[in-house]
DNA sequence: AAAGGAATGTCAATTCATTGACATTATTTT
DNA sequence: AAAATAATGTCAATGAATTGACATTCCTTT
């Protein structure tokens, strides 16, 4: 079987149809063109059947995609047809709210575990799940088969604290700590750097406003 | 003036050179050039200086970029020089959870306001600011000077509550939100979709894990 | 069952982004 | 002060991503 290589930017597009076609399945709509989704979506005909196409193709010339097999396939590719075990590093406000937030297990990720090292935090509940201490963290990781490590935790700490995951077996990490993390590359790794976001939007906000001044 | 686009690519780019050279100005490093900072951050020399010189350059030949002034002409375009008045629509887990996370004043961003249309939640108190309920959203923007909406409300209100802060005046939105807004595009929005996130990392590590068991 | 129409899959062309190379210019050393 | 060195700024080449075009194939209708 040959292994071509899918770009990052293919990837970064899918749970966006994932989301796009799961509305238009709850929406009760069977079928879509490329063109419909295009309109919809505002993304070019061109690019969907080009993304689709990475995975062979879900369509039938003539007719179209069937929504329901289309949502299902992409799915599967995203994982979302598998469990994935995730523990969440850091109790704090950002990882009580995603602890809270995310209807995970619909998507099959299972809520393993949450970790801490305040130990005002021990033994809180979120979510039926006792806060656990620091120390506990890497046993319980090679024990419990997780997958996923979320780190809420200040980056001061997230460098080692990733490090060790690394020896404890995790396979991906989710970090919302503030660095850049230094891991094997076997090691999948999906940063949201939410200040690096926000600046993003402060550049183009001004970038608008500069470009109206000059035109006026 | 010539008003030369450019690109988002770069754009997302400088929030990390801006991180990366505030370290090391903190780390009291005076000086540097391309290649060190290739090394560091883990990109081409070729990349670094020619992300640079969409603004003009900002080095010396011969000598190197100054750390201080790098970092605060970089600060500069990305508005860190500047105050943005920023509210928080949605006081649940994750609302909160920004609120308190992030250091915005350090950043020039003032947390004006909170609101919510859980009247369980009026008049608690989030960073000294009390929640407020959702009728007084829109006079509240007009009369406030409110640059950024923060939008950690679920996806079905998401939409017209966006269509409404247009209405109002905001200049940028920093979406949570699983749902793509409808704005005219003078209106700066930024996607923060948490779980097209998690999807990209469950991708990853599916990828890696078949690209082994192939290989056994 | 055959003809016509519709929409995919795919190839080619174009646009955009990244990398490489080097002339130029400033700094540093002698 | 001059020569040597270092590293930028920039141009050209390469590579990647997106868009456009159309032949092929399947569906639908008659």
């Amino acid at each position: 079987m040959e292994t071509k290589e899918i770009s990052q930017a293919v990837i970064g597009r899918l749970p966006r149809y994932f989301r796009y076609l799961g509305e238009l399945k709850d929406e009760g709509i069977e079928r879509i063109s490329s063109q419909e989704l295009s309109d919809i979506m505002k993304v070019t005909a061109s690019q969907i059947r080009q993304d689709f196409n990475n995975f062979g193709g879900f369509g039938q010339q003539g007719y179209g995609y069937k929504v329901e097999y289309l949502y299902e396939e992409i799915g599967k590719i995203l994982g979302m047809n598998q469990t994935h075990n995730l523990i969440i590093i850091g109790a704090g406000n950002l990882g009580q709210a995603l602890a809270n937030y995310m209807n995970f297990e619909r998507r099959g990720f299972l809520f393993k575990g949450m970790f801490d090292n305040n130990p005002a935090l021990f033994g809180k509940k979120i979510r039926d799940m006792e806060v656990k201490p620091m120390e506990e963290l890497h046993d319980f990781v090679k024990e419990n088969n997780i997958d996923i490590a979320v780190l809420t935790i200040p980056k001061t700490s997230a460098v080692a604290v990733a490090e060790q995951l690394v020896k404890d077996g995790i396979k991906g990490i989710w970090n919302f700590a503030h660095v850049d993390l230094n891991v094997p590359k076997e090691i999948q790794v999906e940063n949201v750097h939410l200040s690096d976001s926000l600046m993003k939007l402060t550049y183009n906000i001004i970038r608008y406003e500069e470009e109206n001044s000059i035109s006026q």
